[in-house]
DNA sequence: GGTTTCATCTAACATTCATTAAGCCAACTC
DNA sequence: GAGTTGGCTTAATGAATGTTAGATGAAACC
C-alpha cells in the first residue's frame, strides 16, 4: 500500500499483456522499493564484469546490452535493445558475473531493485517468481530473433526486421502508436546492433526510405507501410510470446 | 531413497560447476520422474509452435534449436546446441508457445520431466528455483556470445570460436578431455548454425586445419593448438559463467 | 560571422561470402 | 564390378558488405 502511482506500472503491463496478475502479486510488485536514477547518453547503468546487487528496470528512454570486443577496445556488439517496462537486467539476480555492459541509448530513466528484495520473492511467490522467469526467458527469445535475423536477413530486410520489433514492444506497453514512435539510435549504434558498418546501414536507411516504407527524421520514425514492412523483414511477432496464458 | 544411478547426474554435475547444492535439494532433483526417449538424426524432438508440458534434459550426443523461415520452408536457422547435462528446453515452462523445434543432431538420448514437477519446485524449492532459472539464463547468455561471434568474427575465427565453445561446455560437466571430442556435426548443420553456405563452412574447415589448429576425421575432432584456436576466435568461456557462486 | 563538432550521406575500391557447377571419395546396392 | 548415394572439396563468377576518404548540413561555441 502507499506507492499508488507505482513507479513499475509500465512493468506490470508488460507482465499482464502476458498472465494475469493476482491481487496479491500485484500488491507485491507496486510495494516494491526502488531506486530512481537518470542517465546521459551512452552514459554506462551497469558495467560489464560487475556482480551487481540489484537489477534495474526501464522507465523512460532506452538501453542497451554492449559487449566490448577484446583486443578493440573501442569496438563492440550490441545485442539487445530495451524499451520502458522492460526489467533490463533481471538475469544479473542468477548470474555470477556480468557479461556486458548495461549503457543509456540516448537519455534515459531507470528505477533499481535490489536483489534481497526479488529474492524474497522467490521464497514467497511463486506465481510471481514463473513471471520474473518468463521476462528473462522472453529476452532469451529475441536474442534467438535476432540470431535468425542476422543469418537470413539482408541489411534492408534486417533493418525491418528490427524497426518491426521495436514498434511492436513499444507498443505492447502502450509506449508507441499509429505506427510512429521516438527512436533516439544513432546510425553507427544502429551499426553495433546489426552487425554492420555504419556506411552500410546508411544504405539500409537509405533503401528503406526510397521504397517508400518508412520517415525518418531526427530521432522521429513513421512507418508509412507497415504491411511492406513486415513482408520485406518477414516479421511475425509470435516469439515476442504476446499471448495471455496462465504460466 | 530410490533413484541411485540417477539419471539427472550431468545435469547435477552442470549445477554443481556453478553452485553448491543442499541435500534437499540434489535429493529433490535425484527423484525426479523422468521418461526416457531416443531420436535418430534429424528426428524432431518437440516441434515448434507447440506448448509442451514436459521439458527435456540431454543424455546422449547433441541436440538443437532450430527455426524454419518464413516462405522457405527447406531453409532454416540453427539458434542454439545442445551437450549432455543441457536442460534443453527448460524455458517451455514459461513461455506460452515454442518459437522453434527441437530436433535430434546425430542419434540422441533425452530424458523428459513433467511440468507438474518443476511448477512444484518452484512451489517449495526457492534455491533450487534459482539454479533451473539460471539455466535459462546461462543459455541466453550464450546466445547472446554467438550474437557477438557472428558480427564480430569472420568464418574461420567464427568456427573456431563454436568449436572453442563445445569443446568447453562438454568438458565442463566431463563429457570431453585432452581437446578431442566427438561431433556428429555434418558441413551443413554448421552452415545452419554459422548462417554461412555450406561451400563456405567447408573453406573455413579447410583453413583451420590448414593453419594446424584442428584435426577433424569423420566426427572425431582434435584440437591440436588450444592456445592459437582461443586466439584466433577470441574465446573467453567467461560467458559460460563457469565460477561457483551463491546464487 | 566564423569556427568547430558531429551525424549523415556519397563515391571508389577491396574483401568476404553466395551461387553454380562439377569432381572426388567412401559406403552401400545390385 | 558397375552404379548410386551422400558428404566433402574445389574453382569461377557475381552479389553483398567493408574500408577509406571526403562532402554536406545542422547545431553549438566564440
Amino acid at each position: 500500500m502507499g506507492n499508488e502511482l507505482a513507479i513499475t506500472e509500465y512493468f506490470v503491463r508488460y507482465l499482464q499483456r502476458r498472465d494475469s496478475l493476482s491481487t496479491k502479486d500485484l500488491e507485491r510488485l507496486r510495494t516494491l522499493k526502488t531506486e530512481h536514477a537518470s542517465y546521459a547518453p551512452g552514459e554506462v547503468i551497469v558495467p560489464a564484469g560487475s556482480s551487481p546487487d540489484r537489477s534495474c528496470m526501464m522507465l523512460r528512454g532506452l538501453s542497451a546490452r554492449s559487449h566490448p570486443l577484446v583486443g578493440r577496445p573501442d569496438d563492440r556488439v550490441i545485442t539487445a535493445l530495451h524499451v520502458p517496462g522492460d526489467f533490463v537486467d533481471l538475469h544479473a539476480l542468477v548470474m555470477a558475473k556480468l557479461d556486458h555492459s548495461i549503457i543509456a541509448v540516448g537519455p534515459a530513466e531507470v528505477e533499481f531493485v535490489d536483489h534481497t528484495e526479488l529474492t524474497e520473492i522467490t521464497e514467497n511467490f511463486p506465481h510471481l517468481t514463473r513471471l520474473l522467469w518468463m521476462a528473462t526467458v522472453l529476452d532469451a527469445a529475441i536474442h534467438r530473433q535476432w540470431l535468425v535475423a542476422a543469418a537470413s536477413l539482408r541489411s534492408s530486410a534486417h533493418l525491418a526486421h528490427l524497426l518491426c520489433e521495436i514498434y511492436t514492444r513499444l507498443n505492447a506497453v502502450g509506449a508507441a502508436s499509429e505506427h510512429q514512435f521516438h527512436l533516439p539510435l544513432l546510425q553507427r549504434e544502429l551499426a553495433d546492433i546489426l552487425g554492420y558498418s555504419p556506411i552500410h546501414v546508411n544504405r539500409a536507411v537509405r533503401d528503406l526510405r526510397d521504397r517508400g516504407l518508412i520517415r525518418w527524421l531526427g530521432a522521429e520514425i513513421t512507418i508509412t507501410d507497415w504491411k511492406g514492412l513486415t513482408l520485406l523483414a518477414r516479421f511475425d511477432p509470435s516469439y515476442l510470446d504476446l499471448e495471455r496464458s496462465r504460466r
